[in-house]
DNA sequence: ACGCAAAAAATCGTATGCAATTTAGCTACT
DNA sequence: AGTAGCTAAATTGCATACGATTTTTTGCGT
């Protein structure tokens, strides 16, 4: 209606109307699990609703799915072929995420960040990731180690193919070096935490991202696995801040009010 | 059925139920409104589960619900007087935050924190409270100060009170100064997950709490207040750590399974 | 033609109903 | 008497239905 995404959006949703697969992808999808199975772990079948909030968190970050996108409990239903009652309940869950905003009455759209927001994203981030590293460091074994090593040779891999699959599996990558992190730490509601914060860093970077090169510097993530490595705690915190930094430095953060009004055409 | 205290939840509901009187206590209440209502603002009425949701959590941070109790979707309705659906999108929405558990086609459960959960919860505080406290300190006004000074008097002349209400009303106020701290800090998004931290404490020193008195050091909270007026903001940070693990040191986090077993008769 | 008002369509909020799963109670059998 | 197995009651999962609110369209008057 509004917005021309919304082709990408429906082919994704026929796409992940299959519940069967939800994770095809490469192999490291999964390694939250020894931190989480403590938590829920009882049936493993997830509900309904559940399912169709992941495939749309998905879509999110992946960034098919763009910010400001109106997500009507009705479409959502038909697409995943259920009822609004469950397009419902995936829409509130995501909203308290963070990553649809749902307005009274109204509807849920793809959430639209404001700058302001995204400051305090990236300032939330700044806050917690020196301590998820430190806590990670004292626990961090050198098979995690070898994990997130893989983790960065299949970002570079990634970064050097062309392609939208290979972009979208590249950003989900990236975050994904942040979040393995955080599952080292051993701490499942900060995992949960930053796996919020990396969601909504996504839209951030989708609605105010200037480069058009990747996300996150990769040698970045890779200089601070070999700080950690070489036990120099300190120097690893300050490659995350930087590097969090470096991310933020890429934004256009300057308040632009829909541009709609005069000053789009009298420039 | 398994837990003494539904009395006491039947007791809360029936109170709960008249929704006008939801905050008629002390004027401190509503201090976060100057982060939230950026965020929200738009129809200030709530919709009824919101409504369900703050209710309930409510009666669970100030512990009048016991962790375990279970929370029936037809009862939960029953007693507010509307539907399972309203009822089980409050519960839903409870278990995002981490206050009650659903489990598949079983139902919902006061949450009831592993000692693992427990400590994880602490270690999220320690983690992002002296960050906090230094976002907080850059920002503070002489009006914050007084606002801080307000509370501290509230919760010490609540202190010395007798009765349940008081001591509910205190377990509040200890909590209200640890998040009046994330609201100066002006970052909505850290707000709320310590709102989230700040309900699950409650919980954890509800089911492992051992000294009777009160869940914070009262003089605490002004010592921090005092370093953060003498800008000497590392010792705001070392107090805010001591108080957090003297907190922490109140519980008995030994793994007491459900001694239900022979344990609890072959003594 | 343009703007405004009223009707129509679409969408959301909530209640109710039915199928499926779990829990309990009861009978029968060892 | 104790336990296994089966049936019935309770409870959740999900879909459908209806009233309320918002948005769009239509029609009229100027």
């Amino acid at each position: 209606m509004q917005f021309s995404y919304y082709f990408g959006y429906k082919y994704r949703l026929t796409f992940a109307a299959k519940p069967d697969m939800v994770c095809p992808s490469s192999g490291n999808q999964n390694f939250m699990k020894s931190v989480v199975k403590a938590q829920q772990a009882e049936d493993s079948a997830e509900t309904g609703a559940q399912q169709i909030r992941d495939a749309i968190r998905e879509a999110i970050v992946e960034r098919r799915l763009s910010p400001g996108t109106k997500l009507s409990e009705s479409d959502v239903g038909n697409l995943f072929n259920v009822s609004r009652t469950l397009a419902r309940a995936a829409l509130q869950a995501l909203s308290y995420e963070g990553l649809v905003s749902v307005e009274k009455n109204r509807g849920a759209f793809v959430a639209y960040p404001s700058p302001d927001e995204a400051r305090q994203i990236f300032a939330a981030r700044r806050l917690v990731e020196p301590g998820i590293l430190r806590e990670a460091a004292a626990r961090i074994t050198p098979a995690d180690i070898a994990q997130l090593r893989q983790l960065l040779l299949e970002e570079g891999r990634l970064m050097s193919e062309r392609g939208q699959t290979a972009r979208r599996a590249e950003i989900k990558a990236s975050g994904d070096f942040h979040l393995m992190l955080a599952e080292i730490s051993g701490n499942a509601i900060m995992l949960r935490f930053m796996e919020e914060l990396v969601a909504r860093s996504s839209l951030v970077i989708a609605l105010y991202g200037q480069s058009t090169a990747s996300s996150c510097g990769h040698s970045e993530h890779g200089d601070i696995i070999a700080a950690i490595e070489n036990d120099d705690l300190d120097r690893a915190c300050q490659l995350m801040l930087h590097h969090i930094a470096h991310i933020e430095a890429d934004l256009d953060l300057r308040e632009r009010k829909s541009l709609g009004l005069k000053e789009a055409f009298e420039l």
